[in-house]
DNA sequence: TATTATTTTTAGTTTTGCCTAAATTTTTAG
DNA sequence: CTAAAAATTTAGGCAAAACTAAAAATAATA
């Protein structure tokens, strides 16, 4: 595969985890910033592949084939994320665009490799689950900080939108992965929430509680 | 610049450093494996983006802005076989390949803090000198095995030729970087020595004697 | 020096991945 | 159910990086 199939592939195993039905052409060029023709041209290649299942004007799905390629770029990306936070200091607002070239180094002896230096981690620096060799995936029963009951404690586990604004935002409201959290009171106007975090009194808009992951 | 310009400007750095009066086309054909007319094409890109100087039919050097990229990119590709192999305990024949990949991640904050977390090695697992973030190399007086004096104790440095099949070799025989290494005789016929390595005793052909650098 | 031989460049194609513009199909609304 | 809107595909092209074949320049040699 070369490096701009893998990335096509893996927009589409990301759109079709909210899609299943069958993944739009659209969408997928909003996702790679290109146009729905050069996405056209390219499904068809997959399909040749045998990576999806394409007929046209249908929309898109992946093979078994291409759901294991997925899953594979998805780990690699995710382990290299865990090694660039845990290993290198990265914080974890800048990892994703150097994970996005990391996860097409081809040897599988590496990634494997680099999964035990990093003692096999279930999760990259986002909360994000990482397959493993298998192409398994550990599931976790998450929900967003806005469908949480009143007064009980969570823990955050992860972020649905890994922007690096929303991530520095949550730096700089020291609000990490792990910190415990308990929603006092919801504002019914605007669904402003007023939570604990940690032992701290905060007000979270309903913006930011739409995007992170409690359990 | 594109991996392809990378690879063109690695490789005539790799040269120039045989041949400083110019590189010549069908020598970077054979090193890249490509054809002279494609070389000829590159090189007219590269001297459009001045990093090499070229009139046509006398050869290439590198501009300062080319020689400076080119050490960057060395400097990347051993800092990764580093990684691999102390980190990730790949062995020193595993990691060429791999490393032909890493070369071309992007991140200059990314190649400085691997070199702070392997600890500014100077030297590659084949003995290869790591430009600093600088681009300065540390030069160090090595010789080949074959231009050695009877009787004086070398250490082992480096190789030549880092293909598997030498490094295999090596390691069979137990020669490794840092190995002791006295000439005790020379075959006049054909060149082949009799050496002592660490405290065994040991023929050596003058093949592997040109390849392998003691200090 | 004149003539080969070798090296290098030019000319013309190919493939990949992208583009715009136009045509077609599907979906949505009236 | 039809007409407009939206989504998707087709047609035709472009740029990068490769190739082959042929031409031109340089180097080697008789
Ligand atoms: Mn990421
Ligand atoms: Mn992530
Ligand atoms: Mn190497
Ligand atoms: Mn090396």
């Amino acid at each position: 595969m070369t490096i701009s199939e893998e990335n096509y592939i893996k927009v589409i195993y990301h759109l079709s985890l909210v899609s299943p039905k069958g993944v739009n052409t659209n969408a997928i060029a909003g996702m790679l910033d290109t146009k729905a023709s050069s996405v056209t041209d390219m499904l068809k290649k997959l399909s040749e592949k045998e990576l999806v299942s394409y007929q046209k004007y249908q929309g898109v799905t992946l093979t078994d084939k291409g759901f294991y390629s997925a899953k594979m770029i998805v780990r690699k990306h995710r382990l290299w994320e865990v090694f660039l936070v845990d290993k290198l200091n990265f914080s974890w607002d800048e990892v994703h665009e150097i994970a996005e070239e990391l996860e097409h180094i081809k040897s599988e002896n590496l990634i494997n490799k680099l999964d035990a230096f990093l003692d096999f981690p279930s999760f990259d620096p986002h909360g994000d689950p990482i397959p493993n060799a298998d192409g398994e995936i550990k599931k976790i029963n998450k929900l967003l900080l806005s469908e949480t009951e009143l007064n009980k404690e969570y823990q955050c586990v992860g972020v649905k939108d890994s922007s690096s604004e929303f991530l520095q935002y949550l730096d700089k409201q020291k609000i990490a992965l792990g910190s415990k959290i308990t929603v006092k009171e919801k504002e019914s106007f605007d669904d402003t929430l007023l939570v604990q975090i940690d032992s701290r009194q905060l007000t979270i808009s309903n913006k930011i509680a739409n995007n992170l992951y409690v359990k």
